[in-house]
DNA sequence: CATGAATGAGTGTTCATTCAT
DNA sequence: AATGAATGAACACTCATTCAT
């Protein structure tokens, strides 16, 4: 009965834990995402999230550790999305459409995060340079591997493989983006949207 | 022979007053482009300059005018090589592609600059927003021009102008970026890097 | 006990606190009375007091704001020894002349802090111009008062009663200037001093 | 011949150099009276007087030296129309009240240097002190001097006399400062405007 | 005589992090 | 576990003065 009474008792406190733990989280992502994590300081952070400077300390090791955590969070949120898609099951467009029709979804579901996260570019942080790479890895290795297996069964036409990638991410990369801040209307038609998007894409991949 | 020889003194002051400016910024180019515009202080910047500090604010208002003249030098380049395309004079189409060949030209020519650039975002800084708005809209104008003229005249198929026009951007933003900093080897072939580009975004949007 | 513990806590506390801005306040009066506002800097204010940079502006928002808070010091010991006097209640004279002589007390109690506040002038800082207007806005008023009432009742004899008023107070502050500062020998007999300037500006304008 | 090619040339350039001498001491009066001592730069000054920084020091040894000249000039036209008085002359009260009303012309006619240096205090610049000495020493000579001469002959009743000099020299200080600076509109009637100082003053002072 | 480019110590202020309580 | 006072290096920027031309 007395472990009892200290599993209840920690079992409450871990709760408490992360009930705390996921309030610094949305103070972080609406701080983050409306003025950047140059411009939000630690003073903002505890202030927005109700608790005192030790606190923080407490939770996070660091501003940077806080953001990275941020990061992964929408990383781990699109990476969930996706489905392997196998090229000789039935309908393998139609899954790859379906991917990018949840990852509309992420985005649009997690409009601050996904700022916070698509703002950020390579060679400025290794921190953020790792992140970034776990989750644009994650998208390349998908993509590619779409390209070549569609390009062995005929269904893609021979491309460049990496440039192509590339290119494809950006683009979808600057219309979230540009959805999210530079026009910062909520997208009406998901679908239509995903279509548009994927029409572009595959209009110009798709043999004949 | 007075006036001649004031007329020597200010010209080869003016000339001095040019070449210091031009070390400021290439010191400048150097380390925002390796550090990014937050990481780099106006003391790393002297000191990457040979000059004092007070001489840097005698060329530059602020360390934020400086970083906004860097932006305006590549936004001028970029805009000095593009040439309006006529839909309706002689292959509109190889036009178009003579000035995406010689945007490649002046990215891989300006490299540093060019990170500089393609790094920044919209929604952080007002000063950076005016300078993304002068060369994205410029590009943007171009490429939605294109597409409604190309689309009046049958060779581009009925899209989406403005979403395509974004993930254009986007997708020609990220290649560039990738070749100058996540993978930085000198592209080779700058023909076949174009090429590769071009096709990439033209088999989807010419018809049939 | 426990909220005893805390209470016992956060009362040594708050009194710690109170103690350290009370040595950053005596720092600066010794400091500004001596050198002045401007040639005060936060490194000699924060030497001074045995402070670190980062304490001061955890104490007070900026340099500025601690001198307004010594003017405000100094006014509210001024005006919390002014009594406002009935002129037709029992010897308003004497009454007058007591305020004149608690004023005297203040000032020579409080020489370095009399300094700083009496050495400002009006137009050149609006935060100071407001507080300035303050006090002497209420010094002003009450002699306006009772030059006004006193001529109604025929104890003072008709002048110009904003310029009396300036000049009153004008000789009053050079008076309290010159002993602080130019000779800056304590006053032996307060009394006289007080009797010396009351004198002196009554003599001229009660009636006959 | 030849000497007096030499003079005239050297008497344009003694003559030029007087002019450019009082640019820029007219330039300082409106900065100085406008904004004071230290928010003026010599920046500032330089653009004012349209000339440039290395000129400044060809003229003045420092900013603190064309300050201190400034304050010397005001001084001298102070002192040039006072006059001394002879108590056992003729009207010698009327001969005080001139003194005083050709003090009021200098002081109105030169609004703005009188506020500079009526801005100054004791005790912060040693070189300010010692130009306030000059003015302000000569000023207490000459009251003193009237009060004790005065009492001797009876005129003036017996008062402490260093006191009240301070006391006077404040009360005119002040007024001329708040008809120069707080309610800055020019004096209508400066006869009225000095027979009011005078009576204020010299109604206590003069015995029965 | 006149210029203005150059200097560098100095300014007030910020901020991520630590640690005694 | 939670607090918030304390730190000090770092920041962007200013300015009176000098001196080569």
């Amino acid at each position: 009965m007395n472990t009892r009474e200290i599993d209840g008792r920690s079992l409450r406190a871990v709760e408490k834990r992360r009930a705390r733990r996921s309030d610094i989280l949305g103070a972080a992502i609406r701080l983050f995402s409306s003025r950047g994590f140059y411009a939000t300081s630690i003073s903002d952070l505890i202030k927005e999230a109700g608790i005192s400077r030790g606190t923080f300390y407490l939770y996070f090791d660091s501003k940077e550790a806080l953001f990275l955590d941020l990061m992964d969070v929408f990383a781990k949120r699109i990476m969930d999305v996706v489905e392997i898609v196998d090229p000789a099951g039935p309908d393998p467009v139609q899954k790859i459409y379906q991917n990018v029709r949840r990852i509309v979804d992420v985005v649009f579901n997690n409009r601050e995060l996904a700022v916070i996260v698509f703002r950020e570019t390579y060679g400025l942080d290794s921190g953020i340079d790792q992140k970034l790479n776990k989750l644009y890895g994650f998208l390349r290795e998908m993509v590619e591997g779409a390209l070549s297996k569609g390009a062995s069964w005929g269904i893609i036409r021979p491309v460049n493989e990496q440039l192509v990638t590339t290119a494809l991410i950006g683009a979808i990369k600057e219309v979230f983006y540009h959805h999210l801040v530079v026009e910062p209307h909520p997208v009406p038609d998901r679908d239509a949207f995903t279509t548009s998007l994927f029409e572009f894409s595959t209009r110009g991949l798709l043999s004949v």
